[in-house]
DNA sequence: TAAGATATATCCAGTCTGGATATAAACGCT
DNA sequence: AGCGTTTATATCCAGACTGGATATATCTTA
């Protein structure tokens, strides 16, 4: 997708699961393809393992939206490895995770409301 | 699927947000297909409209995996519409739609957590 | 009686997924 | 030095889920 055509918040949403979860770990820091599944690995408690089929088309995906860009800053070449590809939120990005979270809270809400409540966390 | 052959919640988890949404609809009284689809789109607001193609072959999958089961209740006759197929929430629905509700209120836990504020409901 | 809403059902193409497969470099251990 | 495991990226395949189109038929209302 090339510049200035970034597509619109709504079509976008809802997002695929993998999609919002790898926007979750690229939140805070750069991260590369690997790096990305062992965060999901991480905050998941192991239960969601990002296949990698799943994780590299959703990256080239992701790309072509505009909500993450490969970066090219890398970690110090002590702790780097010339294999790894590191990718970055953008702000186009960040505000689909705004709005796909939003639309997440509505959903469990109405779960609440009609007697599924989760874990009241 | 025949009785007494129940797949394991966590096997199907995560729901198809098509699936969630219909469970939504069924958790306080019995519908039928049209019903759902009208009931799904005045909660979300007119936002989600289950296509027919999404509704039918969901039911057919949710009767099939225990979800939800078919009733020969009807509402009085001058309510009702032959036509209708009328469907209820099981007691596994019940908790398949409780562990979903968990996850998703996890995942706007973690949403939160990474800064990506959902509408503090 | 004609139009539009109600109601169910199936088909098609497109998208998203896990799992398998492939390739290769880095790391740990003996 | 050699070997197995982990790290790392990438592609292919089959299966699942989806919207939209299509089909059929009944009910409601003007």
């Amino acid at each position: 997708m090339a510049k200035d055509d970034e597509l619109s918040i709504d079509s976008l949403l809802p997002l695929p699961p993998a999609t919002f979860h790898i926007l979750l770990a690229l939140a805070g820091e750069d991260r590369h393809g690997y790096g990305i599944i062992q965060d999901v690995a991480a905050r998941t408690g192991g239960e969601l393992r990002l296949s990698p089929g799943t994780l590299y088309r959703s990256i080239q995906r992701m790309q072509e939206q505009g909500l993450i860009v490969e970066t090219r800053e890398r970690p110090a070449p002590e702790e780097d490895d010339e294999r790894r590809r590191y990718y970055r939120i953008t702000p186009f990005g960040h505000a689909v995770a705004r709005a796909e979270a939003r639309r997440l809270a509505q959903l469990v809400k109405m779960a609440r409301a009609k007697g599924f409540a989760p874990g009241r966390a």
